[in-house]
DNA sequence: TTGTGACTTGTAGTCCGTG
DNA sequence: GCACGGACTACAAGTCACA
């Protein structure tokens, strides 16, 4: 049984790999708190819409192309 | 400028809609509030992630088929 | 049938550190 | 560079009366 939580972050982890950059400059970059987004990341927190709209936006990516990358939520 | 938890609500509306149910029907049949749904379907909250996929289970569809019915999103 | 203001409680989210 | 913890503050979750 699949987990929400842990499926973004593990999509999440997935896009900011492709970018090149740590956790720390990622979330720099984005305006966030590097530990939060360490949790978020490895699925430890209920993120709400509008900061993961800031992330999605951060890893130049949508919604749509987001979830399209999680299997569980197809 | 667009705002994400309008835009969300907007398509919860629009696919509450097609389920020809009510909010409070709806809402009950997905153990949630009435007037917690209704205020979410109006944009006033800032929805986490986990309440979010119980209402698009609810709703019958996915994360991706959700979010492709936002322009915005795109 | 739906919208909203007000409220309490739990946790999201921040900031300081550590190995 | 990352996982994790303690101690905070801000805000989402959840509920209610009333319109």
């Amino acid at each position: 049984m699949s987990n929400i939580k842990i499926e973004i972050g593990q999509r999440i982890k997935q896009l900011r790999l492709e970018t090149g950059l740590s956790q720390e400059k990622f979330a720099l970059s984005i305006g966030m708190d590097r530990t939060y987004f360490a949790s978020v990341e490895n699925g430890k927190r209920n993120i709400s819409i509008v900061n993961l709209e800031k992330i999605i936006n951060g890893l130049n990516t949508s919604f749509s192309n987001f979830f399209e990358g999680i299997p569980f939520t197809q």
